[in-house]
Formats: C-alpha cells, structure tokens, sequence
RNA sequence: GGUCUGGUAGUUCAGUUGGUUAGAAUACCUGCCUGUCACGCAGGGGGUCGCGGGUUCGAGUCCCGUCCAGACCGCCA
C-alpha cells in the first residue's frame, strides 16, 4: 500500500502516529538546520519537516514514511495545521521528477489563459478547478437522486444519429461502411427521447454531450452537456412543477439555499418589461413606453420612433455629463447599435435637466417621469426607434447599469419560468418561418387557427427557465399526433418527400399509439457555472476547447492521413500556396 | 463573416514625445540561515520585444499586412 493518510484527514488526535503519505512537493522552507516542505494531494496539505537537506523541486511526486507531531507554531488557515509529519532521512522516497511547471500551482495562479489551456493537466491540480469539478460531480449525483426518486430512468441514445437541415450545424462523421455517407453527432436526443415516450418510457432522464458546430463564446462549447429530460401524459404545468423541484433541490442539497416558487412570466410580459426573453429579476428598472408622452413636439427622433423606451435609475441624478457620455458611447457601440441616448435628470428640488430641453418643457419631462414613476433624485434614461432593436439596446443598457449599480449580486439567486414563446421566427435571409424552439413543439391550440394567416403570432407551449438573466433550460410540450407534425413541417417549408426523409421514423412512430409528452433540457455546463458564481463555463469543464474551437492541450482538430482519407473515400481541396 | 482588446525574461506585467546597454515582481540556480508556512538574507543566469514588410539617421514605440489569444456582434431549431 502506498498510503495510510491522504494529505487533508491528519488531526491533533493522529499525534504520535506512524504514517506513509504520497503527493506533490507544493512549497519548499529551507531554514538551513530544518526543512519544511507542503505535501499536496486532493485532499490537501501536510506539513512534512526534515531535519536534513534533499533536493525536492517544485511537484515532484513523493512519498514519505513519518510520524505525526504536534506543531511547534501553529498554522491556523488549513485543517492540518496543528501537526506536522516529521520524516527520517531514508524513509523519503522521490516516486517521480517533475520538471519547473511553467505556471505557479496555486490558488491564485500567475498563468495566463493560454498557457494554463495548454498545460490544463497542471491546472486541474490547482484548488478553483479542483473545487469547480467536485461541484459539478456534486449536481450531477443530486440530479441523478433527485430524478431517481421520482421514477426517472437514464437511457442513453446514440451519438451517431443522422443530419438534419433545422438547427444548428451538425459536426459530421464520414462513414468507412458506407461511402460516400456520413454520420451527424447529436444536437440533442430531441427525437431519440421522444420515441422513447412512444415505447412507454415515461419518464427518461439523460446527462448527455451534445454538439453543435456554431461560433463560441464564454459560455458556448462545441460540445457540451444537457440534462436532457422527457415526459409522457404530462401538461407545461407538470413539468414545471418537476423541474423547479429538481432545481430548488439542487440548490438546496449543493448550496444550502431554499427557493421559494418560481415566478411565471409570459414572453409577451418578458419582451415589453424587460426587453429580453431570458429577464434578470434580481432587480427592477423595467421598461416604460413613453412614446405617446413624447410625440408632436418637434424631435425627429421621437416622432419618427416606433416605440419611445425610458428606464429610471434610482438616486442617479449625480449621474455627471462625463458618465452619461459613457453610457451614450456604451449603447452606440455597433455591438449595441442604439443611434443615440436621451437622459433626464429628476433635480432635488423638483426641476428637470435633460439632454432635449430644446424640443420638451419641464410640463413634457413631469408628464414622463410620472408615466415612469421617476421620484426627484432619479434619473431617467431613454431609447427609441423600432420595436424589437429598441427593446433589445435598452434590454443590453439596463443589465449594464444593473453591473454598475452592484445590483446583480451573484449570491442572490432569481429563478423564473418564461412561457407562450412564439411558434416561429421569420429568417429574412431564407425568407421563411423558422421553428423558434424545434419543429417537434405543439402551437397552442387556441392559436391553430393563425397558422395559416398570422404564422408569426401562433404562440407554442414552450418555455424556459432563466435563472439571473442566464437561459439554463428550455422546452416544450411537443406534438404527438401525425398530422399536426406534418402540417408543422408544411409550414416550415418541407415538401412531403423532404420531411418523410428526415423525419419519416418520427412520424410513423406518431402512428403506432404516440402518448401526449413533452419535456425540458437544461444546460449541465451553464448550471455548473452558476452554481460556482462564474460567467464562464470553461472552468467547469475539465478539457475545453478554446474561442476558435482547438484543444491546445492535444492540438486538435488536425490533419489525418492520405491512408484515413482514402478509407474513408474522401478527397480534399487544397487550398493553393501564395 | 465582422468589431474591439492584447502579444516584451520561464511567468505576470511596466516601458513616457521614436533616442544610451529593454526594466520590475515572481519563478529558477548558488551560498547562508533550527519554527517556517507568500520564510528571510546575499549573489547569479535568463530577451528573435508574435511574425513579415515599410517610414526614419534611429522602431518595443509610428504605418501596412499576417498569425495567435480573449470578449462581443452575426450565428447558436
């Protein structure tokens, strides 16, 4: 046996012990007549003392055999603190070398992104990571428990399925067996799990990776892991009622927090409050149209604007000229594309100073700060122009001043349900009605009779859970009856032939007694992350890829053989050398 | 596909208006040190300023191109 201890279990109690610990060499104190060194492993530190010089580096693997003893000097801050292992000489054994790491294995490391990516076998050792990986163990058991409990099964589905035109880009595998044909790695089991409704599982859970070959971002991964779940003989409400269970455990089994039930908010309410279908309610600001207030008074702007959008920051008059130029170069960014921002000072005493006083009296500006319910010592931010780019700049301004503010504690957890998202999307550049969530979603069956006449303002029963502006699930009721999917993929713009191809299996499952289902997928990574209190999801995942799609560690993806090509009957095109 | 920011010692960074031999901290190496725990003290080694071109008497610094990294927009049913 290697080991009786690991380096984080020795106590007071264990003094006078004899014991053998294995671990990574962390730090080294040569006093000249003593020798301490910390001992590392997952578990923690033990302080091992020599009284003898040996040339350990920097994580070197060792082992060592000794007793434990009380400290001379106590070290308050780590749990091993009150003793030490003192080590005669030939009882230290070096397991392995270890050459100078090129990043200090600490807490808070001096490596650089890159660098720590490239060495992420050195970075995992460091405690943030460690700490980020036990979490998502930890979510992931109580998630398995939890859904366990209530007569979830865990079903796995294949990964390599077949290629779909809706969605997003599928990462293709070509296939030796079949020339010429290729496999797609899974967006998600979304029609796997379904089918497994019509096979009466009814009830299936899955901690699955899924794929998508779209651009990334802090928290977008080329593959990454859903929590994929599905429902038979169920309605929105139940799965609801499910899901904020399992969430409202999660948090209360992982970080001690109860949630209170989980507020529900129509698309319709998020759009016009908040501007935003994935609202962070963690504070207020909400949206007020002041178009009418501010029309037929010579600004331009104003009167030719759709909608007239103002937001109050509270006690904000200080707000200086310099500040507000900010704020104004912040919505103007091409990233934002506001063209401009009117603000209004609500003075102590009762007076109005706003960047349009030209066109507005202090009658116009008391008439919006009433609409808005703008007390003296606010301040009043306003953006105008169409409907949807508006709601969207103010949605981006009001989460910035949020940051600003210190009004997004990420201690304070807001969870709501966002429901009734539309059943389509127009896409200008296809020129056709898109699935907003996926063609399998039912349309609410008050709104059937749109479809043919208004596509656009058919709702679906579909939602999705947002916690503190951060979208970590989204589903839907689907539909399970034949003709009502195949009138779905007639609007979508399939021909009969096209979706028999794609989606035939599907269908014809529909045939053979489908039961009424629906479900939810929420994101493993991006649930990981907030349960840590980050942004980024990297750090909770053990082997990222980075912003362009590359491991660095095992530089992938990479060329393969003219041999690989050829099995596979793959000819490339090369690019010509300039 | 686009916008922005960055790339200087092993590492994290500073480097002014273009001007002497490119600095600091830390890491590393050597020596000293019996209660350290960010140990301390003394000394030492370490640079293709991402790469290519241009302007200039002179470029880490200015210009053009390019590569890499990060954040964001588009994209992500």
């Amino acid at each position: 046996m290697y080991r009786t201890h690991t380096n984080g279990e020795l106590r007071i109690e264990h003094v006078g012990q004899k014991v053998t610990l294995c671990g990574w060499v962390q730090a080294k104190r040569d006093l000249g007549g003593m020798y301490f060194f910390d001992l590392r492993d997952r578990y923690g530190i033990t302080q091992i003392v020599l009284d003898f010089h040996y040339a350990l580096g920097r994580e070197y693997v060792i082992k060592v055999e000794g007793t434990v003893v009380e400290r001379e000097s106590k070290n308050t801050i780590i749990p091993t603190g009150e003793i030490e292992v003192v080590v005669k000489e030939h009882d230290l054994q070096i397991l392995n070398e270890s050459n100078v790491p090129p990043f200090t294995i600490e807490d808070e490391t001096d490596g650089g992104e890159e660098l720590r990516m490239q060495y992420r076998y050195l970075d995992l050792r460091r405690n943030p990571l460690q700490n980020n990986l036990k979490l998502r163990h930890k979510l992931s058991i109580e998630i398995r428990k939890y859904l366990d409990g209530i007569n979830f099964l865990e079903i796995e589905t294949p990964y390599l399925i077949k290629s779909t035109p809706e969605g997003a880009r599928d990462f293709v595998v070509p296939s030796r067996m079949n020339p010429n044909e290729f496999y797609a790695l899974p967006q998600s089991p979304q029609t796997f799990k379904q089918l497994l409704m019509v096979s009466g599982y009814d009830r299936y859970y899955q901690i699955v990776r899924c794929f998508r070959d779209e651009d990334l971002r802090a928290d977008r991964q080329p593959e990454f892991t859903q929590i994929d779940c599905e429902m038979a003989f169920v309605e929105q409400e139940d799965i609801f009622d499910t899901f904020e269970g399992m969430v409202t455990h999660l948090f209360k089994t992982v970080k001690g927090i109860e949630l209170t039930a989980f507020p529900r908010m129509d698309y319709a309410t998020a759009m016009e409050q908040y501007g935003s279908d994935k609202p962070d309610i963690r504070f207020g600001m909400t949206f007020n149209y002041i178009t009418e207030e501010s029309k037929n008074k010579g600004f331009n702007v104003f009167d030719e604007a759709e909608d007239v959008i103002a937001i109050v920051a509270k006690d904000c008059v200080s707000y200086t000229r310099k500040e507000l130029d900010k704020l104004t170069d912040f919505v103007r960014r091409p990233q934002v594309g506001a063209k401009g921002m009117v603000y209004v000072r609500c003075n102590e005493d009762g007076t109005f100073k706003s960047s349009v006083d030209k066109f507005y009296s202090q009658g116009d500006l008391k008439a919006w700060a009433e609409k808005c319910d703008a007390k003296a010592g606010d301040l009043i931010l306003v953006l105008s122009g169409d409907r949807a780019p508006t709601q969207n700049q103010m949605s981006v301004l009001r989460l910035h001043l949020g940051d600003e503010l210190g009004l997004r504690n990420p201690n304070d957890y807001a969870p709501l349900w966002v429901y009734d998202f539309p059943l389509l999307e127009w896409d200008e550049d296809s020129k056709r009605y898109h699935a907003m969530h996926h063609p399998f979603t039912s349309p609410k069956s008050e709104d059937l009779n749109l479809l043919s006449s208004e596509p656009g303002k058919v709702r679906a029963n579909a939602y999705d859970m947002v916690l503190n502006g951060v979208e970590i699930g989204g589903g839907s009721i689907r539909i399970h009856d034949k003709e009502v999917q195949s009138t779905m993929f007639d609007h979508l713009g399939f021909t009969k032939e096209e979706a028999q191809a794609q989606f035939g299996f599907l269908m014809n499952a529909f045939e053979y007694g489908a039961p009424p289902h629906g479900g939810i997928a929420l994101g493993f990574d991006r649930l990981c992350a907030l349960f840590g209190g980050r942004e980024t999801i990297r750090d909770f995942i053990a082997f990222p890829k980075n912003n362009s799609g590359r491991d660095v560690m095992i530089d992938s993806p990479s060329p393969i053989s003219a041999e690989q090509l050829e099995e596979l009957n793959i000819d490339l095109k090369v690019k010509e050398e300039h």
